[in-house]
DNA sequence: TCTTAAATGCGACTATGTTGCAAAAATAAA
DNA sequence: TTTATTTTTGCAACATAGTCGCATTTAAGA
């Protein structure tokens, strides 16, 4: 199936109305295997939509749980598609973010520990974040 | 040891002037097991520093390796001790996050697991970050 | 005491993120 | 197709986190 169809599906299914922001919106998701800040969003996208409307995107999409907040080195949020690229993961969810190009990309196949509940802490998530340099970083450098 | 006495000696021993208010910030980081943010020192600090006077401590702290960035659900940095409260490490360090009072707390005896680099990536430091319910908040919620 | 380098305070600034409200657009209903 | 409803958008204003330059103050060494 194609992407186009396959983001008209995700719309639909989720009584998400298709606007031409939130469809490139998610095509820009389907693009980037790496998490996307608000920034890297408000310059990819060509109609140009306030702030206010990228936010307000991301936060639906997160509510119907198309995509799902990574973690960045900066304390800045990142976005990434939930299903598809990145396995449906609530609680056993590895990132790897890149010190150099600041892209954020979802582990799957990383195993997360189990953790018992220790010294009274209740743990309800857990999240591995590996920090270093991507591929594509790692061959440029030197 | 008094832990007056430790401040005044972290603070030579890193060529840091000992002024008012960066003795009582390493005070109120010794008092305090969980994490500090920005504004949690504000509040406590009674010297009413600026708020830039405020970043550049920590800043310096920081360089010195005196204290380290802990993540925060918000997308807010807090900082803790790196010695002492907590194990000076850098590549293996596991934090516990409340998500009902926000403080963080540094888990020494949590094993990082060992993760060999994947995909041509190049892994320089893991973070283990644990989500849930503090002891102090566990017990009141019911 | 004098010197100098670190630390502070202030003002201005940038970036991230939120809220309320009115206008516009998409969908459902007639 | 037209109308009604609900979502989405844009704008203005605001809140908070964090940075930068510069003048002033202060700690520590000579």
């Amino acid at each position: 199936m194609k992407t186009e169809q396959k983001i008209l599906e995700l719309l639909s299914n989720n009584g998400i109305r298709k606007t031409n922001f939130r469809i490139e919106l998610l095509e820009l998701f389907y693009k980037n295997k790496h998490g996307l800040s608000h920034r890297d969003i408000k310059e990819a996208i060509e109609c140009m939509p306030d702030k206010v409307t990228i936010y307000r995107a991301l936060d639906t999409f997160m509510e119907k749980g198309i995509i799902h907040k990574v973690p960045d080195i900066n304390n800045v949020s990142r976005y990434a598609l939930t299903k598809h690229e990145c396995a449906e993961t609530h609680h056993n969810h590895a990132h790897f973010i890149c010190n150099s190009c600041h892209k954020t990309f979802c582990m799957d196949d990383i195993q997360i520990p189990e953790i018992q509940n220790a010294h009274g802490f209740k743990i309800n998530s857990i999240k591995l974040i590996l920090e270093g340099k991507c591929s594509d970083c790692s061959e440029c450098s030197h």
